[in-house]
DNA sequence: GACGAAAGTGACGGCGCTGTCCCTATTTGC
DNA sequence: GCAAATAGGGACAGCGCCGTCACTTTCGTC
């Protein structure tokens, strides 16, 4: 779980060094012997730490009053609104409910926390559609095909290939390649799913 | 998150097929579309879907009933004891903590899955050192840096590099190698950690 | 002074993913 | 009927990661 969370934060910020603690005792270790720029905190389940007692927001304000240099984001699968409130006045920047952080949304955050100084929210999952994932895909087909099976009934696959081409910055006819090839995969190895 | 699960999934499995479901509501969907052999259970946090108030038990048991055929792990924020007994009455093969679920530990789950029928539990971290992630580093490379930063100091770097190589299949050279390889580049990058 | 452990550097083949280009049937819509 | 969209397959260069081989230098110790 922390190493998704570090490797969303590699891909929003380039050529970064991310330093990962399990416990608070070690990031307390952490924020001394190193000066952040910027600081995730994931509070965890209330009351879990083993090794403190500390809740919630003890263990924010303490992270954040330690480290007044860095930026800060509370990371929280039990989002609340009125939490959001609290830690702001401690001088949190962020609040990100597990829930809502899909790929590239921590890009999205930073960068609305670079524009608008701090504060960003919290939003309910919007699309609800199933995902699916096979080992046999490249990532990029993978994409593609994610991406054909939310296509809407009237709209033609060379609008989605054209759609695709400039939001990965390819031609739209290697877009249109790359779902081919991922369909005759799926094919070849019997996983055609109906939807296609 | 769900991604995180996915790929722990696929790492562990070799050539298989996905499905990921962001609510009950469509994870109901699923299952009542497709026949599954394995299936991950994260309950969330109590109360949480806002679809419907179900329970995290309820939400449980509603999946393995209508799944007989399928093997059921539940994965768990809220790790107890309590409801791993519970859950396991009703037809669950293996109860996960998020906490302990480190790189390979579900191949390791499945393995014991497949060996003694069923039954899995939790365990608390062990190691609490802390992790660092470099962008610039490869992951060959990142993991060599990893060990080799836990490195007691009573124990050669010579000896490291046999372990390493008996661990991941490749010449203790070529370890030794990669070593050498990430430190020149983060000596070039200026991000040398006091600790090498 | 000699010898071995450790450090620092350069180069190479293999492989998979990526992005591109080209060519041919079949189906769909006007 | 004709044109455009859809479907299918084959080939290629670039790049990064992986694993390997070889060579030089520095340091500490005996």
């Amino acid at each position: 779980m922390r190493l998704a969370l570090v490797h969303e934060l590699q891909a929003a910020i380039p050529a970064c060094v991310v330093h990962a603690a399990a416990t608070i005792a070690t990031a307390l270790e952490l924020i001394e012997a190193n000066q952040f720029a910027l600081i995730l905190i994931d509070p965890g389940l209330p009351g879990y730490d083993p090794q403190s007692g500390m809740d919630r927001l003890k263990t924010i304000s303490t992270i954040v009053e330690r480290t007044p240099a860095a930026i800060h984001i509370v990371i929280t699968g039990a989002e609340s609104a009125q939490e959001w409130e609290e830690v702001r006045t401690i001088g949190v920047a962020g609040y990100i409910a597990k829930n809502s952080l899909k790929p590239g949304t921590m890009t999205a955050i930073l960068q609305t926390i670079a524009d608008h100084g701090c504060c960003v929210g919290l939003m309910h999952e919007t699309s609800m559609s199933p995902e699916v994932y096979h080992t046999v895909l490249s990532p990029r087909e993978q994409e593609l095909v994610q991406w054909m099976m939310q296509r809407p009934a009237n709209i033609s696959r060379k609008a989605i290939y054209d759609q695709l081409g400039e939001h990965l910055n390819i031609d739209a006819a290697s877009a249109e390649r790359y779902y081919k090839r991922a369909k005759a995969k799926l094919l070849k190895l019997g996983q055609l799913p109906d939807s296609i």
